[in-house]
DNA sequence: AGCATAAGTGAACAGTGTCAACTTAGCCTC
DNA sequence: GAGGCTAAGTTGACACTGTTCACTTATGCT
């Protein structure tokens, strides 16, 4: 147990804490260098090992890159779930809301484009809001296990219109239509931002208000 | 002239015939397979051609990405033009512009997802835009050539937005961030339901009619 | 007929994701 | 303490990838 220190630079880890972290230095490379530039290989070898020994903690490494997406997609939900208390009127806590959103991504381009504009086969994240709407159309509890991480982002959007339309301040009253309508447009400002920086005249700062006013002001009727 | 045909297999064709088959194929591919899928050799192999004759015509697989990538954005720009005649309200215009635009890019998802949600390094579209809004503030005319097909699209866009601000309809007047807003939601509807395809509940015929009123309303002074 | 030049090839390099077969460390039981 | 079971980790390979350098060949022009 003292002596074997010596050469066994072979440390074993717990299956945990490996997984934990081959994650979080994934996360950084990736977030530093982008998708094809981090390799299995090279995290391997930060890691201090091989790089198969990465795929007993993960399928292949579209699997690693979405376990990854999954953690800023927590992060993200956290951050607008602090926003909630925020404000009392529904308009101005969806508006602090969407502000939370946009902001978080575009300051986390990297992890906002594997998140949202990658579309990895078969793990799409409409699948996971598939599966959750059909389980709660069929009446069935849902349990916290159940609610991915996806969900917990887009349903507390969704809370947020719905707080909105039963206001009464709606021209339409279809919560889950006016949801993803406003959530497009912010995903739509900030993909246009992360990936084609600064694209316009318009300094990213003013874009992002003035879009927000643009969809807020879009929801209600005159 | 005649016998060699035999095995002359290694047939000759012009440059400019060699680049546009490529092209071509290259486009079908890509857009059935995807970008990963379809690889340099593959292409040349369907070409009848070694992967090697491709970097004759294209620096990279980036500039032969791009090169599709802009055709897509022609075809685009030109569907977009159609809708101009066809309606002479203009917040009616604006919409069935914007319509045609978040069609086409629903239709075409590989092509779009290339054009608009891939960042080429050192080509994005962004810097395309700035340098052409540079050469205009600096008042230079400008030559068709100088329009990019890039701008070609937004600037379509643009005047369509300055319809309806110079029609005095809207609550603010400055049509670049207005246009850039337009379009933001616009594209981040395209790209939420290419990727995570069928995402909500709501049928893709409908968010887009909800989405688009939701814009165009928004637009407007109450 | 000969030649310049454009069009095209071959072989290699360094790297990728991935997998089957193997080794080894460390805990549990006898 | 000896032996074994299993999880943790490695070796070495396969079939690819984008890309480049040095080379050959066909074709139109003088």
């Amino acid at each position: 147990m003292t002596a074997k220190a010596r050469q066994g630079t072979r440390r074993r880890l717990g299956a945990d804490a490996r997984r934990a972290q081959i994650l979080r230095l994934a996360g950084d490379m990736f977030s530093k260098d982008g998708t094809d530039a981090t390799s299995m290989r090279r995290i391997a070898t930060k890691a201090g090992v091989t790089a198969t020994l990465l795929y007993k903690y993960f399928a292949d490494k579209d699997a690693l890159l979405m376990a990854i997406g999954d953690e800023f997609f927590v992060k993200l939900a956290a951050a607008m779930h602090e926003t909630v208390g925020t404000e009392r009127d529904p308009i101005a806590r969806l508006k602090a809301m969407m502000r939370t959103y946009v902001t978080c991504g575009i300051e986390n381009p990297r992890e906002y484009h594997l998140t949202f504009m990658t579309a990895l086969p078969g793990l799409s994240r409409g699948d996971e809001m598939k599966a959750f709407r059909e389980r709660a159309r069929r009446g069935k509890t849902i349990a916290e296990a159940d609610i991915t991480v996806g969900m917990k982002c887009f349903s507390q959007l969704e809370h947020a219109v719905g707080d909105v339309v039963r206001a009464g301040l709606t021209r339409t009253k279809d919560v889950a239509a006016l949801a993803e309508a406003v959530w497009a447009s912010g995903h739509g400002l900030v993909s246009l931002v992360i990936t084609h920086d600064n694209f316009g005249f318009t300094e990213p700062k003013r874009l992002v208000e003035v879009s927000l006013d643009l969809t807020l002001n879009g929801l209600l009727k005159r």
